[in-house]
DNA sequence: TACAGCTGTAACAATTCTGTGACAAAGGTA
DNA sequence: TACCTTTGTCACAGAATTGTTACAGCTGTA
């Protein structure tokens, strides 16, 4: 699924070059053309995962909105503005901007920011692509050359710590504390368990789980 | 309806590659190969939605057909140039185009920008098409393949929520804040029962909403 | 008033998930 | 081989989640 940013700004045309630049670099783009709007856009619209936020706007200025924002959600926030002073640069920060971008400025350079910005805030993708596996984090779901798998949570969390520790052999004492977490207290045989059930499921591709004798188990595309 | 698209190029391979493009995306290709006929299939054929229009070609240049056009309609134009000095740019902005791209250009990204522009200029849809369903906004009415479906306002919003964020995973907490609204303190367990209603509304198509266990909902027309 | 349709809630049913224990199978060693 | 350790597999009971239904309150209308 596309990433989603919410642009706003009161001057339609900026708002058209940064979609323009923004959608062929493959995000979609939702516009706002005032503060109240992307308060009222924002609240409604899941999944949006950045705002690039014009600081000059009639009503509710950037850093109002920014402000209002901060109140209700960490999304990450790009300031556009046309002053330079390093005293606005500074009250962005404070009110919680991640971003500054001073007009005028180049929109490739911008877009680069911007795709910088959002790998360092969500760091990995929403799609994970392993051997015959696609994974998408965003809606718990796994597929397996095009079959959907159907996994529960905790199959799904499982399969998660496996992939990300690619190549590490991990002691059921380790996949407990990090699936189940620290204060889980039954059988370490409970890992083997649910490994099985994993391996069901993951029918053509179960063999990228092995078993460590004496260890615990190793994810490994192969 | 489809939307028709007007594409004039005096290279008949850079029509075919448009034209192709673009109709796979679902738009009417109507294809000019000069300035003059360009106008004439304008002035002749109603409903033409946007034109492309190449700069370089032989008697009527793009700059005179788009200046000759805007006498007349106000329909957006979006310009193809080989060229790419900043003068053309401005002067295409200037005799009132919409958009500018340079050869050579991606035509995916091509794509892209045509339907940011359409939705731009034309808006949201009033009627939206998913899988069997027809929905009619301006009169909150669902037809599944020919038959209507009689929905109350809540479902009826429900069902607009979900399609307006098809394939994301919706929790019961983001169902409520935006169908129901934020001081709603209800049970959550409500978004169940209005899903279930929903489900036997939509005889057929009620697959297309999903039940993502220990998370929420999801639309989806698979 | 009577009536019909819509809504939210609670209760119960159905389904799915989870951890555990038991036993089978496999691996390793003397 | 015999023996012990480790892992795989399965069944089951209880927990958690979701589906479904009934019902009471509310609204607007005839």
């Amino acid at each position: 699924m596309k990433k989603k940013i919410l642009v706003v700004d009161d001057e339609t045309r900026m708002r058209i070059l940064l979609s323009d630049f923004l959608t062929a670099e493959g995000y979609e783009v939702i516009e706002a053309s005032n503060g109240r709007e992307a308060m009222n856009t924002f609240c409604s619209m899941p999944g949006i995962r950045l705002i690039i936020l014009d600081v000059m706007m009639p009503e509710l200025n950037g850093w109002q909105v920014c402000e209002e924002i901060r109140t209700i959600s960490d999304v990450p926030i790009l300031f556009l503005t046309a002053m330079s002073s390093e005293n606005d640069e500074i009250k962005s920060f404070i009110c919680g901007a991640d971003e500054f971008i001073k007009k005028p400025f180049s929109p490739s350079v911008l877009v680069l920011r911007v795709n910088a910005l959002i790998k360092r805030i969500y760091g990995e993708e929403d799609i994970i692509e392993k051997g015959m596996l696609r994974i998408d984090r965003t809606c718990n779901m796994v597929w397996e050359t095009h079959d959907l798998i159907e996994l529960s949570q905790t199959e799904f969390k499982l399969l998660m710590y496996l992939i990300q520790n690619e190549h590490a052999v991990l002691s059921r004492e380790q996949i407990l504390d990090n699936v189940w977490g620290f204060q889980y207290d039954g059988t370490d045989r409970t890992v083997d368990t649910h490994m099985n059930r994993l391996r069901i499921k993951l029918k053509k591709s179960n063999h990228y789980i092995r078993t460590i004798r004496g260890i615990g188990y190793m994810f490994e595309v192969m």
